[in-house]
DNA sequence: TGCATTCGGATATTGTCT
DNA sequence: AGACAATATCCGAATGCA
């Protein structure tokens, strides 16, 4: 076993228990909350109706103010927008069938055999083995082209819209158009024409006025030349309201369409590239992001933008309050700690592991200086301790956080993450929610839902949602979790089984979650109360020196998923 | 302008199994 | 020996702030 914190010595004041809950006692004798689990009677039906649902309209008029009209050299955003606007008023055509959208390899396993049988019975074949490689190509740049409008339309295919949308979408907007654009141009076409999302009278006016309102202020911002306008990030970021903190009072007002049900929360890193959070903002309706760094919450800071219709009032933090210094956290480094290296806390939990060599380099650096090193040994230590998080276990001696560690740290019980490869350790951990922040935003729930939640988690990872949930004491009576990893899958199976008695209902690919299948599922559980996720960000991560192309790259789709899968409960509920 | 921070990815190397 | 998996190493820039 890893030589984790403390050892016999009083050292290791931080404690998980063997049953799998979260323990911190600081003092030793305080008492950590042990949700009581398993107790709660099945309490079936809706649970809550707050206002109607506003489903989205058509949002074509939004192109140009959302600022997701990049210069194609073909004529602009004027240009454009006719053409969008022409294509909505003949998108109507009765010709396209929407019940066609072809579906790929959902492999669901799930408790609950009849929804089981009902989502497998459209189990396809995947579309994986697409290969894109070609090697005797005659013209490269025709080539490029059609593999390049080939590959958008298995996109938005794959995202459940039907073929023939696609191929208009990206006729009339062109192959260089940003996925977003091409998704809302087909959203449109499907409001005008079916009940989901274009039915309800008074709902269009609204919308073309908050359309205007936007293009005008994109028409401002044009002076400056681009179409990104910045979201400003809070220093500090200390989110609406903090635990035990008085904040100034944040007056916020959901606009209308953004009240549920369901409540939703989305979540992703807060430094992303200019206009990305702006974008996510006016496709989740509006809503002004809660920028949270956790720092303020435990000892590892972890920057995140919380866009979210939950009530901001009578939040309660989970108890035990969790360490927020290396010090609390893990007691025994204080006896190798230098006193020039003056970090208090940890940077963002990562999902690599920094070269074991680092160890090595450093301890040969300060071997052969004396105790107070010179100062630039000092700067290079420091910064690569700070860059890679690497904590004193010994004299001159530094070591990366060890995965029960970083467990520990966000709030996740002992093991959870254990029995799979230490490298997916590392990364599913490093992609994971902080607990203790995302429980403290959905606490405002625990009083609203006493017979527990029908919740929908889309990319749940290794289940920080669920986690936070439990930790909460909301039972949780079917988790629809969406997660391609095998291995998290598995994660949050193993922890499901030991600790809940609701009913876990796992997917595999979130292209397979179509309007049919969530409609079909909604009608059989009740509704969720509460969609929940945070989309992967490797387009948006500052670490991503490759493909950092914010909301345009092919894995940002995956928002744009959030997006429909969220847009179309909204509208199905809001039918209810 | 300089500084600190950042839910990463491609490739090389080593380890393991057959 | 060779396939495959696991691990190790190398690589940079966008963003915001002082």
């Amino acid at each position: 076993m890893a030589d984790r914190v403390g050892g016999s010595d009083d050292g290791d004041k931080s404690e998980w228990n063997s049953d799998g809950e979260v323990a911190r006692s600081l003092d030793g004798a305080g008492s950590p909350i042990a949700p009581s689990r398993n107790k709660l009677k099945d309490a079936p039906g809706p649970s809550l109706l707050v206002n109607g649902a506003g489903p989205s309209a058509s949002l074509v008029e939004d192109f140009v103010g959302m600022g997701l009209i990049k210069g194609n050299g073909d004529g602009g955003a004027e240009s454009l927008l006719e053409l969008l606007l022409a294509y909505k008023a003949i998108g109507n055509d009765p010709s396209l069938d929407k019940s066609s959208a072809s579906v790929c390899g959902p492999r669901t396993i799930c408790d609950d055999k009849d929804i089981l049988a009902n989502w497998d019975a459209h189990d396809a074949s995947t579309s994986s083995d697409r290969d894109h490689a070609s090697d005797d190509s005659g013209d490269e740049d025709f080539l490029q082209g059609l593999s390049q409008k080939d590959e958008k339309i298995e996109s938005l295919v794959r995202m459940g819209f039907p073929k023939d949308e696609a191929e208009m979408a990206i006729v009339r907007c062109g192959q260089d158009a940003p996925m977003s654009v091409l998704i809302d141009l087909i959203y449109s076409s499907e409001a005008s024409e079916d009940g989901y999302y274009g039915n309800f009278s008074g709902h269009e006016d609204d919308s073309f006025g908050g359309r205007k309102e936007k293009r005008k202020r994109s028409e401002d911002a044009e002076q400056g030349s681009s179409h990104d306008e910045p979201m400003p990030l809070p220093n500090p970021m200390v989110g609406f309201n903090l635990p035990n903190v008085s904040l100034r009072s944040v007056d916020r007002s959901l606009p209308s369409k953004a009240i549920g049900p369901p409540f939703f929360y989305y979540e992703n890193v807060a430094i992303a590239p200019k206009g990305v959070w702006t974008t996510i903002s006016q496709f989740l309706y509006d809503i002004q992001p809660e920028f949270v760094d956790s720092r303020f919450l435990c000892a590892a800071a972890r920057k995140r933008g919380y866009v979210h219709n939950l009530p901001i009032e009578n939040r309660s933090p989970l108890l035990p309050l969790p360490p927020k210094t290396i010090f609390e956290a893990f007691p025994h480094t204080k006896k190798w700690w230098p006193s020039w290296d003056p970090r208090k806390q940890f940077n963002c939990l990562l999902t690599s592991m920094a070269k074991p060599k680092l160890t090595e380099q450093i301890h040969h650096a300060l071997a052969k200086c004396k105790d107070p090193p010179p100062r630039r040994v000092q700067k290079y230590v420091l910064e690569t301790c700070r860059t890679a998080n690497l904590v004193w276990v010994g004299l001159n001696k530094v070591a990366h956080l060890e995965p029960d560690e970083m467990e520990f740290l966000l709030g996740f019980p002992k093991d959870h993450t254990r029995g799979i490869g230490r490298p997916e350790r590392f990364k599913s951990l490093g992609n994971s929610f902080h607990v203790d922040t995302v429980a403290y935003h959905l606490s405002a729930l625990r009083d609203m839902f006493p017979h527990g939640m029908n919740v929908l988690s889309l990319f749940s990872g290794i289940g920080g949602a669920e986690v936070a949930l439990h930790r909460l004491d909301i039972r949780m009576k079917t988790v629809v979790s969406v997660e391609i990893s095998e291995t998290n899958r598995f994660v949050l199976r193993t922890w499901w089984n030991q600790t809940q008695t609701g009913t876990l209902i796992e997917i595999t690919d979130v292209q397979s979650l179509t309007t049919e299948r969530l409609e079909s599922c909604i009608r059989r559980i009740g509704g969720f109360d509460l969609v929940i996720g945070g989309s992967p960000c490797n387009n948006l991560a500052g670490r991503n020196r490759f493909h950092r192309d914010g909301l345009e790259g092919e894995q940002s789709s995956l928002f744009y998923h959030y997006y429909r899968i969220l847009d179309t409960v909204k509208s199905i509920m809001g039918r209810m």
